[in-house]
DNA sequence: TAATCGTTGGTTTTT
DNA sequence: CCAACGATTA
């Protein structure tokens, strides 16, 4: 007991023992959160304030699930199987597989995945005949999906425009496909859970009565699907429901653009009358001057709850910042920087290069590539989203249920087996005819293509039967024999790596039968099987480590989120990438990009790079940008500037001649470059920067410039007229 | 049915 | 510039 709680801080304390109420935690950066919220449940456990059975805890990764799940065991005995842990999806999958017939599924209903999902509205769009260039299926699943996270059914969709109403009739149509086909897509699994508790008052109450204590992680990163969801199974805070006990920072909110409402928060504190905002502002991850950074950073934003990160650790390094000519070179200078930092005893897997878009690693990689050095790039194909992997799945999920299309048609001519795409049009019309699932429509058909369907279902039929007795991964082996998916890679001559990966699948059967326990019945297939599936469609898999392998890792600062690192390069700090421009288009997204900044900032132990170029490849063209005001935030006194100061003023308004002064700081990149060509004629007299004046938009000043020649662009943020980009040739713009 | 060519678009992403 | 996708061609 005495050991739960020691070394906590105060703040952190008085968080884990607060008597059973609603709370809100507003925990910064590296203030040891997670640590809370497991100290808390310990907590909560040990004094008998509940039993397993009455904890809910939900997180948005897997991986933060599991951490929760092993510390928690680690730290406290218990057993975790009584305790709802998991995100907030594989929950929602836990809740509808007990209750699929009030939740109107059948029993082994597939999960689809975006990629599934957006191959199912494909499909349908084909079906209706609907022109694709008009609605392009992945705004159509953005639509929907954004539809179903704001809780919001067909008929609840405010319609007032033609170009609505259809998206809301292919909305109707997708859902009725969904149903005939017994698959699920990821907001649906949320929005059904959400829909079966708030309409079945049996199994409402059995949930409201069993969940004491609801934990949440990551709160700021809620929809208003899950906020809704939580607040019900909460009893919308009345008295006899479960404590909500929300952990979350506003200021590292920054997933707005899929849904997120930090404005979550806010409605928590007022709508469950939150007596407790407890404040976690002690940082143990970073120095001082990082968090003054940052801290100052983040102070240019209005909307925030407050709060300040601090450390006892000392101010430690200042921020070095550096000025490249070009993002060749900044890659040129991180990786010098890597190897004498290498040479100094820093391990590499202690150094991350953070940028702000995926684009940016290339030139990255590329240096470090050429010079040797070991690196991984975070957030590429996971290996359950691999080809070959999904083929052998689309085989298993056929045998789980067969109604499932988007399965049936991944696999119906993988390995090619004769049905082209005049068998499947013929198919699928009967299918409409009969309004039947393809695989039911198959018997209907007569004929050439016929046979060869007929023959498919055959397999299917066989492989069913063949497998019914087996476990898990036996199962899949002999579906990946009998499909031809083995014989077909061991064909292709690039196929080793998909064998080795298909091979790999078997292991992760085998594992994951393992870890559901002993009691896997053979024969049992249904159960086993589904549930491997959903683990499949809910868990893509790790980004593929290179284990052991000490390599330097590059990511976006997304990905970098939770994360932290020694040494963290930051290298693209300019206006247009970072803050991106399209940020400007959107309410608050300059504040959402200061958040993403504020996150790259407090990745950082001891020693943080901040970089940026003055011109940049992008799109195939150069571009030339100013450096980013985020840049302009941080106070001097914390930066150490590795070239020489400028004014905030692009080269082409004044060339950066200066540079080659050869004495000038000591650090110049050893292989200086040759400067960038000089611009300025291109703009006509114009240059980054400056104030200018539209006949149409009035004042306003440059923001940025491409191109050259007759082609220059530039664009202009007007004061009145908004950001505009014009073509200097036609524009006439006035100096001022 | 596979290979090749041309077009298009290019923040951020977990489940 | 360059990757991904769709349409065309052998």
């Amino acid at each position: 007991m005495s050991q739960l709680l020691d070394n906590l801080n105060p703040e952190q304390l008085a968080a884990v023992t607060l008597s059973p109420q609603h709370a809100l935690i507003l925990a910064g950066a590296g203030s040891g959160k997670t640590r809370v919220l497991i100290t808390r449940i310990a907590w909560l456990l040990q004094n008998g304030y509940c039993s397993p059975q009455g904890i809910l805890a939900v997180t948005f990764t897997n991986k933060a699930a599991k951490e929760m799940l092993t510390r928690l065991s680690a730290m406290f005995p218990v057993n975790t199987r009584g305790m709802w842990i998991g995100t907030f999806h594989g929950l929602c999958n836990r809740f509808l597989r007990a209750h699929f017939r009030d939740a109107g599924l059948p029993q082994l209903f597939q999960i689809l995945d975006s990629g599934d999902q957006l191959a199912a509205i494909k499909r349908l769009l084909k079906a209706l005949n609907v022109d694709d260039e008009k609605f392009p299926p992945k705004d159509l699943q953005h639509f929907i999906n954004g539809q179903k996270e704001a809780g919001i059914r067909p008929a609840a969709v405010e319609a007032w425009d033609d170009y609505t109403r259809r998206r809301v009739e292919l909305y109707v149509e997708y859902e009725a496909q969904c149903q005939r086909e017994g698959v699920v897509d990821f907001p649906e699994l949320l929005l059904r859970s959400y829909e079966l508790l708030e309409r079945n008052e049996p199994i409402r109450r059995h949930y409201q009565g069993r969940f004491r204590h609801i934990l949440v992680d990551e709160f700021q990163d809620t929809n208003v699907l899950q906020y809704r969801w939580l607040s019900l199974l909460a009893d919308g805070g009345r008295e006899g429901g479960a404590s909500l006990f929300c952990v979350g920072d506003d200021d590292q909110s920054i997933y707005r653009f899929r849904g997120a409402e930090v404005g979550n928060m806010r409605d928590f504190e007022k709508d469950f009358k939150v007596g407790s905002v407890i404040r976690l502002e002690q940082n143990y991850r970073s120095h001082g001057n990082i968090l003054d950074a940052a801290n100052a950073l983040i102070a240019n934003n209005s909307k925030r709850l407050g709060k300040q990160l601090w450390t006892d650790r000392g101010a430690g390094e200042p921020i070095r910042v550096y000025e490249a000519f070009t993002d060749t070179d900044e890659a040129r200078w991180v990786v010098e920087e890597i190897q004498s930092l290498v040479r100094d005893g820093m391990s590499r897997a202690d150094i991350a290069l953070l940028y702000r878009s995926n684009a940016q690693s290339r030139v990255l990689e590329h240096q470090l590539f050429s010079s040797g050095i070991p690196y991984r790039v975070y957030g590429g194909l996971r290996f359950f989203e691999r080809q070959e992997v999904k083929h052998a799945l689309a085989y298993l999920r056929l045998i789980a249920n067969p109604d499932d299309d988007t399965a049936f048609t991944r696999v119906v001519n993988f390995p090619t087996r004769g049905i082209g795409a005049r068998s499947l049009e013929v198919l699928g019309d009967a299918a409409r005819t009969w309004n039947t699932p393809l695989y039911q429509t198959v018997p209907h058909l007569t004929g050439k293509p016929g046979a060869a369907l007929a023959q498919f279902v055959a397999l299917i039929e066989r492989l069913r039967q063949e497998t019914a007795n087996l476990r898990l991964h036996e199962m899949v082996d002999h579906v990946i024999e009998v499909s031809g998916l083995r014989a077909h890679y061991k064909a292709e001559k690039e196929g080793q790596e998909r064998l080795e990966n298909l091979d790999e699948l078997i292991n992760a059967a085998a594992n994951f039968s393992a870890e559901l326990g002993a009691g896997e019945v053979p024969g049992e297939h249904g159960s086993t099987l589904a549930e491997f599936l959903a683990h499949a469609s809910l868990e893509a898999g790790d980004h593929q480590a290179d284990v052991g392998m000490e390599a330097v890792q590059l990511m976006t600062v997304h990905a970098a989120k939770g994360l932290e690192f020694d040494v963290v390069f930051l290298s693209g700090l300019e206006e247009g990438l970072f803050p991106h421009e399209n940020s400007a288009l959107e309410l608050d997204g300059l504040e959402e990009e200061r958040r993403l900044m504020y996150v790259a900032v407090t990745r950082a132990r001891q020693r943080l790079y901040l970089s940026f170029t003055q011109s940049r490849m992008l799109h195939g063209q150069v571009r030339y940008n100013l450096r980013s005001r985020f840049l302009e935030e941080i106070p001097d006194g914390l930066l150490k500037w590795l070239t020489p100061p400028n004014p905030r003023r692009s080269f082409v308004s004044e060339p950066s001649t200066r540079y080659y002064n050869p004495g000038a700081s000591k650090p110049a990149a050893p292989s200086m470059p040759p400067p960038p060509p000089q611009k300025s004629r291109d703009l006509g007299g114009l240059s980054i920067g400056q104030s200018v004046r539209h006949a149409r938009f009035g004042d306003g000043v440059i923001v940025s410039a491409e191109g050259s020649g007759n082609d220059a662009r530039v664009q202009v943020k007007f004061a009145e007229a908004g950001s505009k980009w014009l073509m200097l040739a036609v524009a006439k713009l006035i100096p001022v």
